[in-house]
DNA sequence: ATATAATGTGAAATAGATTTCAAAAACAGG
DNA sequence: CCTGTTTTTGAAATCTATTTCACATTATAT
């Protein structure tokens, strides 16, 4: 069943059904009865020549680490209930944590395979910057500031800073941080940073050195928190990462009989239910994925929409969600 | 830069391009022409045209009702890792929990937009017998049984028959059951009866009436907890259909001051990673949600290439992980 | 040396839509 | 009724690969 066959059946030429399908001019004689065979035949046009002919493939390439991780899933969330909403397919390009697959996907969605594409970020390279500049296809990165691409991220610099702060507000005095691998500018480079100059801030350089890198599991967070405490004794608070590594954490203090937050205080970053579940509840900072994988998604249609807009970037907020566990 | 240039480039007919291409008769000599040509210009073919020649597009559909979520997400991961090795891509469609649009999203399938469509199911009305049967393309279903069609899934049955079993021996004899919406056959009306089936077995069928029907949320396992307590007075041990359920229902024992395990017992069902951090841990049934998505997208290339395979179906084990909450 | 089989090659048809272009039809104004 | 617009229409070209077919070249067997 293909176009021709519907004009046939309708009595009209396949140019005639296109512009039925295009809304282009037509008269109502003609587009009742193509209405009609369509509606009979269940007709639908394939969308492989749509594409090759008019290099539009209503599809979004969205190239992530690993979808099975909460803040991936929620931003894909986010972005799927923008793109479904305005007819675009997704298309999945699951790295496995592979940075260099990265730049394959990448590379691949180059063609026109898809209209647009996601890039849930992680690491960026020199080679990514490359690749992006490069790029006939409009990307949009989430999850990082990238200067000149357009891009949404959570503001992960005043987050930190907010919550060390908070926590020296509150008589904490020898504290420690478990941070990401710096080569993650968002969740590595800027969340220490911030910590840091809180720390300055607050007058407390000497215990900017406390910190340790941990992978964004629970286990290594558990193992950095004894490394920390191990090396520098007893601390006030241990500022983590993320959610995960707050959760080890905790683990690790409470095996040491520590009381939270009497003893020392704790904090993660994520907003996820982990948090609420543990005993203490875990003081978090909620990120609002969802939220910035649907600005992701809006972004890159204005982008199609405006190809020479020059690059937008949105900095989204946060919310210090205070629990037990820094009371 | 088509197929045409790249003919041009090496001197040969585009018919010996695509030959390249596809591993067809070809001299050395030829063949090394056309690599060479396509290594300097970068050259790749065009999905889309390729698509439409061969009506085969390499890309496998998976509708799923909400990618944000544990089991979902885990499953997705566990198709990727085997299609991406299949140099397959994915086109996700995210129902939202709504059933209707699962419909749509199958038929929009139906067409040669993909090869296969993996369905990670929920409810299944008659329509979607119905669609599943005049399909043209391969379906697998994931997580729910269907007599006729493929499908891989966990053996609800016989987990909650022993978990169940397990508390009875534990000494707990007056139960209770939270459990999902009965139109869910797998985690509804399976998990349900295999409760009622063991209960009855160990001898104890008049508290086979105590059940509740949750959604799947933490908030709601609470509610049907307390809905439990209230009605059926003070129990041994609460089952739930779910890990998040499960959650719920301990936040709301702990309210009350009961303890558990020693007042009352209490399983979930997921094996997520809120069992490992609640007080007390919670026990659960571990489910390999991975290796399902795994083993449905091995499934459904193998009806690709065995278009006339009789339908297969895999049952998957399961795995009850004992936590504090049941010791 | 000849018949036969195996291998290599390109021209042309094909997949199913959209879009351009020129022509036909309808309409208006004089 | 004729001329000039405006609106409709379909034939044909186009997008980019694959595949068939017929032919050309080798290689192998007799």
């Amino acid at each position: 069943m293909n176009i021709a066959d519907i004009a046939k059946l309708a009595g009209v030429s396949p140019s005639a059904v296109s512009r039925y399908l295009n809304q282009g001019y037509l008269s109502q004689e003609k587009k009742e009865a193509i209405r009609k065979v369509i509606e009979e035949t269940g007709y639908r046009p394939l969308a492989q020549a749509q594409a090759l002919r008019t290099r539009r493939t209503k599809t979004i390439g969205v190239v992530l680490p690993k979808i099975d991780s909460f803040s991936v899933s929620s931003v894909m969330a986010g972005i799927d209930s923008v793109l479904e909403q305005r007819g675009f397919q997704i298309l999945l390009a699951d790295t496995h944590n592979d940075p260099l697959k990265e730049l394959d996907y990448l590379d691949s969605f180059d063609d026109q395979r898809v209209d647009g594409v996601i890039l849930i970020g992680t690491v960026f390279t020199a080679r990514h910057i490359a690749m992006l500049k490069k790029s006939r296809v409009p990307v949009v990165v989430v999850g990082q500031q990238l200067p000149g691409a357009s891009c949404v991220y959570h503001d992960d610099y005043h987050a930190f800073y907010d919550i060390t702060t908070l926590l020296v507000a509150k008589g904490c005095r020898t504290l420690g941080f478990i941070g990401a691998l710096p080569q993650d500018k968002a969740a590595g480079q800027e969340r220490s940073r911030a910590y840091c100059d809180a720390l300055r801030d607050a007058g407390l350089e000497d215990q900017a050195g406390h910190t340790a890198v941990a992978g964004f599991s629970a286990s290594s967070g558990r193992e950095k928190a004894q490394e920390l405490l191990e090396t520098y004794g007893p601390l006030d608070a241990l500022v983590c990462a993320t959610d995960s590594m707050a959760v080890g954490a905790l683990q690790y203090l409470k095996s040491l009989g520590l009381r939270v937050p009497e003893d020392i205080r704790l904090t993660g970053q994520g907003g996820s239910d982990l948090c609420g579940v543990t005993t203490p509840t875990i003081t978090t900072i909620r990120y609002f994925y969802e939220d910035s994988g649907a600005n992701a998604a809006v972004l890159l249609l204005e982008r199609l929409e405006h190809p020479d807009a020059p690059a937008k970037e949105i900095k989204l907020g946060y919310q210090i969600v205070e629990n037990e566990s820094s009371r």
